[in-house]
DNA sequence: AACAGCCAGCGTTAGAAAAG
DNA sequence: CTTTTCTAACGCTGGCTGTT
């Protein structure tokens, strides 16, 4: 059992209503109490009765009434919202326990109706509209003392006495309410009484009580039997306590449903029917279409698309939707990320730090993981600046040779092609660039027969439009560069180590 | 996305209290 | 008197949320 940690504010209670129809569908099951018919709520806990009448019965009763809509409906609630709102009712609230078994009983004697449409959820009261009229049963107004700590505190005969007692009389402050007591039968019975003291005692208790120093009754009196006349009880409420009805007053406070993300979901609607998969709203109880919204609702269009599809492929491969929804997304979006972020790296130049000795995928898996929680203009600009630095201190230079430059011997035979290649060392020249040069001039050599003094002239100008070369990243081992890129280490922790 | 901490909901138990 | 409910512990799990 958890213990109550969420601190909930009472709420300044107010009037609400009941109703005819469900109180008596509710105290009825009590003249069922001889049945011992059990039902377990937990797999392996104790079993309970299922036609008795606890306290968190009542108190489930009352917080339904004040909960739901005048059609006796809540949508997109958890049992626990309700239960928060009952713990805010009461003053001394049932334990979270007692109100699950109770919950789960009234959906097994059917008080509570429970759908489950896809992705919305919904509970519906029983015995509240009367079906006969599609109208709502006569109505109680209660004042809010059966939330008192006084009032909980009594006996469950106790209780349960007054309730009906208030269902009996209405909202009529002037009559008062008599029950015929008959053994085995009638209040007796429902109270769980064989003889007429037993109910004595109970209205002596309710006689003597006081809420805020106002007595529960202004009147009772039970008759004896006299000759085939029942013994009788009459009772009269105070009239403090009573309430009437109010036209146009809210007796009900509606919980709030979750939030559908509606746009998220016309959307998804849409697609999920033009990809011939509308079923999947409906499919595993409504349960991933909401994980899919949810999961969704910030991603962009092209993304969420891209997942609907994927879905279909499954589907249309496996005839069946994919078993996790969030598996499929978290992988796909990781994937996705993964890509932009070597994208930006290379942009900014810092991929040929990632991982420089060799093509390695875990270490780029690596990188892009903990590059993964910055926004994307954010990295971009860290790269840029890292770049600089990286560049200073993590690079060597490509050549140090003009071995580096030659490509063509043919060429050391007509011209003093090192002259040249030294050229091409001291402005700092792609080798690469320069060795493509050689590879075309000893073409022209070769087969135009040109003059080599012309194709001299030539390699000469061709120098200064080369490119400059690209410095080679060498990091030292171990060092991972998203470490300084994403400033968890300062400038002056770099590893120099030249 | 990874992580950690929180929370809802359920399982279990023992013993006290209430109901019958 | 016996049976059943109620309370208050502890603990687990999986989902949710906020942070980084």
């Amino acid at each position: 059992m958890t213990h109550i940690t969420f601190q909930l504010s009472k709420e300044k209670s107010s009037n609400f209503v009941l109703t005819d129809g469900f109180m008596n569908a509710l105290f009825s099951i009590s003249e069922n109490i001889h049945k011992k018919e059990k039902f377990k709520e937990r797999s392996n806990g104790s079993s309970r009765l299922v036609w008795h009448i606890t306290k968190a019965d009542l108190m489930l009763m009352c917080t339904l009434h004040i909960c739901f809509n005048s059609n006796g409906e809540l949508e997109n609630v958890s049992r626990h919202q309700i239960y928060q709102k009952l713990h805010s009712l009461y003053e001394d609230p049932c334990c979270d326990d007692q109100f699950y078994i109770a919950f789960d009983k009234f959906v097994r004697l059917g008080f509570i109706h429970e759908i489950q449409d896809g992705i919305r959820s919904e509970f519906k009261l029983n015995h509240f509209i009367d079906p006969a009229t599609n109208k709502i049963t006569r109505m109680v107004v209660m004042n809010p003392f059966v939330f008192k700590k006084e009032f909980t505190d009594l006996p469950i005969a106790a209780q349960k006495l007054v309730f009906d007692l208030i269902r009996k009389t209405g909202n009529n402050k002037k009559n008062d309410a008599f029950y015929w007591l008959s053994k085995g039968s009638g209040i007796l019975k429902q109270l769980h009484k064989t003889y007429v003291y037993e109910l004595k005692n109970i209205v002596n208790i309710l006689a003597s009580l006081k809420i805020d120093g106002i007595s529960l009754l202004k009147f009772w009196k039970i008759d004896n039997q006299k000759g085939t006349r029942l013994p009788k009880l009459t009772m009269k409420l105070n009239p403090l306590l009573t309430e009437e009805y109010v036209k146009g007053m809210h007796y009900r406070q509606v919980l709030p449903g979750r939030k559908l993300n509606r746009r998220i979901v016309m959307h998804l609607r849409d697609l999920l029917a033009s990809n011939l998969i509308g079923d999947f709203e409906y499919h595993n109880e409504g349960k991933d279409f909401y994980l899919l919204a949810t999961k969704l609702k910030n991603k962009s269009r092209k993304f969420i698309k891209y997942i609907v599809e994927k879905i279909r492929e499954v589907y249309e491969l496996e005839r069946k939707f994919p078993e996790d929804i969030i598996d499929l997304i978290t992988f796909e979006l990781k994937h996705k990320t993964m890509s932009e972020i070597i994208d930006i790296s290379k942009r900014t130049g810092v991929y040929k730090f990632i991982s420089p000795r060799k093509y390695d995928e875990n270490r780029l898996f690596e990188f892009a993981s903990a590059a993964s929680s910055y926004g994307k203009r954010e990295f971009e600009k860290l790269c840029k600046s890292a770049f600089q630095v990286f560049e200073k201190h993590f690079t060597i230079v490509p050549a140090h040779h003009t071995k580096q430059y030659a490509y063509s011997n043919l060429l050391d035979l007509f011209i003093d092609a090192d002259t040249l290649r030294s050229d091409a060392l001291l402005k700092q020249k792609s080798p690469e660039a320069y060795k493509k040069l050689e590879a075309y001039a000893e073409d022209r050599l070769q087969k135009d027969k040109e003059d080599p003094i012309n194709i001299r002239k030539w390699i000469q100008e061709q120098i200064d439009l080369l490119p400059k070369w690209t410095n080679i990243a060498d990091i030292p081992l171990g060092f991972k560069i998203e470490d300084y890129i994403l400033n968890k280490l300062k400038h002056e922790d770099l590893p120099f180590f030249k």
